[in-house]
DNA sequence: CGATAATATATCGCCATACGATACATCGAT
DNA sequence: ATCGATGTATCGTATGGCGATATATTATCG
């Protein structure tokens, strides 16, 4: 019914938003609604987080000790900056390797349905190894 | 908590199984054991859909008409028969570009921790057009 | 022949989580 | 003063995968 082309479903996009978002805090830390706006550009807007879906999600690898919190507001504005701990990392590698695994099955059982992701191939940067 | 390494978890699954029952589908009609089996098969026990799983999901699809059912027990077996809808083939063609998109979104927000995915370059055949 | 396992479908309650709505506070610009 | 963007937070709802359970039939083995 939903005539939304351009925006994925929530339930394609559940278990691996964590995924996502450690991936960002990976590279350098974020406040929430910088990673939203991150997650929203780098997909051109085919991924968009609420931050209804955004915070409770940070609380929640907080509450994992995945990544650690921290107010700042020498800036003027208030912001929660988080960082990856090191279990963090840990489990980014885990989930990765766990996406990649997935997305060979997937592409086991959609043979003739995929088309090549061309991005995949070239952009593909082995800077970090998965365990 | 749970030490399941050799088992995805199921939020990643959620939202593409309708997408895997509909490809094997599409290849042959099938009753609900038997696409448990294949797709347990095809991803070597990675990915398993228990009946509690397989069945309701079945029925939302025949509920939306994407997959239509009839019994036969000529074989002495009573079993449910699935097969493709137009409509079905239709959705299936929707999820696949779909899958492949968020795939390459994941590419893009996971530079460095990906993996070439050996099998999905080698065993793509194009043998159907997506949209 | 009786017991057990595999086949085959179905349903129920639980629970995790993505979402929209809503709230609230601050800052810059008009 | 007002308004929009920034920034964080929480609540209720809906969805759907999961384990447990039920039920029936068939095949197998002792």
């Amino acid at each position: 019914m939903a005539k939304k082309t351009d925006k994925f479903e929530s339930d394609l996009l559940r278990g691996s938003l964590d995924l996502m978002v450690l991936a960002i805090l990976d590279q350098e830390d974020q406040y929430g609604y910088l990673i939203q706006k991150q997650i929203r550009e780098a997909t051109e807007g085919k991924v968009t987080m609420g931050a209804g879906t955004m915070y409770p999600l940070l609380h929640r690898l907080e509450g994992d000790k995945l990544i650690r919190s921290r107010w700042d507001d020498s800036s003027g504005r208030k912001r929660k900056w988080y960082s990856l701990t090191a279990a963090g990392k840990k489990r980014l590698a885990q989930r990765a390797s766990q996406w990649n695994q997935y997305a060979e099955c997937m592409a086991q059982l959609m043979q003739g349905w995929f088309e090549p992701v061309a991005s995949a191939k070239k952009q593909i940067r082995l800077n970090k190894k998965t365990t």
